[in-house]
DNA sequence: TAGATTGTTAATCGATTAACAATC
DNA sequence: TAGATTGTTAATCGATTAACAATC
C-alpha cells in the first residue's frame, strides 16, 4: 500500500463500494468491472478505478474486480476486518434509533455502551444494553477498548460531551448533533447532520 | 442575483452560516466579518465572502455583514423564507425520531404526514401525526402540496418508497436507507446514510 | 488471436486560497 | 484620515475524466 495522501473524497466512496459488493456478493456474482459499478453507483468508472488503484492492484486486466477478494481488501483498508467497539452519548429517539442498526452493522462495528445525563434514561435497556450515567464514561469507555463516539445530544451539550469522549481516549466522534465541535487535530468528526440536509435540499426546489 | 452555476459545495455551507448566525443573533451580535465566521466554522474567510458573493453583495466595506441582514437573505436563498410541506416514509425508530425535529425545524421546514407499510404501525400517532396507510400517500402529499420526501425504511423498499414519491409529484428526497435510489434527473437526492459515514470514519482510525 | 478491461499518465475541470483595489 | 473589511481577480491546488499501453 503507498503511503500517498488519500483524499477524503476517496474514502467516502469507498463504503459505498463495499455495500454494493455485499449485494453482488449475495447474489453469488463472482466478478465485477469498473463499467459494471460505475453504472450502478452513478460514479465515473475511471474514477473507480483510481479510487482503488491507490490501494493496491485488485483487479485483472482483461476481467475486472473479483468481488469477494475485493470486498475482503476494502474491508482491510477501511480497517473493518475486526469489529471496531463504538459508544453512544444521549439516549434521546435519535440515540435509540440508531442502536438499533447493530444488526446491520455486524462484522464491521458494535454500540457496546449507551450513556445519558438524565437521570430518568439511565437503567433503561435499548437493544440489551443498560443506559448508564456519564461519570461511568471514561471507564467503561477504556475498559471496552471503544474507539469510536457517537454524540446524539441537543446541540448545547455537544461540546461537553465531545470533550468528555476526547478525555475518555476515543479516536473519532460521529456528531450528529447540530453543532460545529471542537476537538484536537488528531481526532477525526464527521457531521451526520439531518436539519443541515434537509436545508440544502430546499436550494433545488423550483 | 446572477444565474450562474452555484456547486453543491457552496450550497452545503450556506446552512451552516445560516445555522451559526441565528446564535449569534440570538447573543444579540448584529455584526459579524468573514473572519469571525471563518474561526468559528473552520473555513477560509475569503470562501465565505465569495460564497456570499455569488448570490449578492450583502456586507459593507470596512463593517463586516449585519447578522439580522444575511439570515434573512440566506433564507432566501434556500427558499426557506416560508414553511416547506415534508412528508415521512417508515415509522420505525429512525422515522420517529425524526418526527421530533419539527420544533427544531420551526420556520423553514414542517413534517406534515408520515406513512408506513405496515398496518400495526398505520393508525399509531407520532407527535400529533396519525400514520397513515401507503395508499394514501399521493392523495395526502398533494393536497398538502408537500415538497420533499423523507425515506428512513429498510434498504430493500427505498426504491419503491422513492417511486411513489416521485409519481405523487415530490421535487426531492432525503434518503436515510443505505441504497443508492434511481429517480428522474429533475428530482434531487441527498443521501443520509449513518452507516457509511461510520464506515468511513473508521478509516482514520490508527 | 481478438475482445475486454485494468492501471496509470496526461488533460481537463472545478474549487479553494491569496492578494488587493475599493470603500466604509 | 487611518484601520478594517468587503468583493473580486488571479494563482494555486486538487479532483475528475479521458485516453491508451499493458495484458488477461
Amino acid at each position: 500500500m503507498k503511503t500517498l495522501k488519500i483524499s477524503e473524497a476517496v474514502v467516502r466512496r469507498l463504503p459505498i463500494y463495499l455495500r454494493f459488493l455485499n449485494e453482488l456478493s449475495k447474489k453469488s456474482v463472482h466478478t465485477v468491472s469498473s463499467q459494471d459499478l460505475g453504472q450502478k453507483l452513478d460514479l465515473n468508472p475511471a474514477q473507480i478505478r483510481k479510487d482503488l488503484a491507490y490501494f493496491g492492484e485488485f483487479g485483472k486486466k482483461g476481467i475486472g474486480y473479483d468481488v469477494a477478494y475485493l470486498i475482503e481488501k476494502i474491508r482491510q483498508i477501511l480497517k473493518l476486518d475486526k469489529v471496531i467497539p463504538v459508544a453512544l452519548v444521549g439516549a434521546g429517539n435519535l440515540g435509540r434509533a440508531l442502536c438499533n442498526y447493530n444488526a446491520y452493522l455486524k462484522d464491521n462495528m458494535k454500540i457496546v455502551a449507551v450513556f445519558d445525563a438524565s437521570e430518568t434514561k439511565v437503567g433503561e435497556s435499548i437493544n440489551n444494553l443498560k443506559v448508564k450515567p456519564m461519570n461511568e464514561l471514561k471507564e467503561t469507555i477504556q475498559s471496552l477498548h471503544v474507539r469510536i463516539g457517537i454524540i446524539t445530544v441537543p446541540a448545547a451539550e455537544a461540546q461537553n460531551v465531545a470533550n468528555q469522549f476526547v478525555e475518555a481516549g476515543v479516536e473519532a466522534i460521529l456528531n450528529f448533533a447540530p453543532m460545529i465541535i471542537k476537538v484536537p487535530n488528531e481526532i477525526r468528526v464527521h457531521h451526520a447532520d439531518f436539519t443541515t440536509e434537509l436545508q440544502s435540499l430546499a436550494y433545488y426546489l423550483d
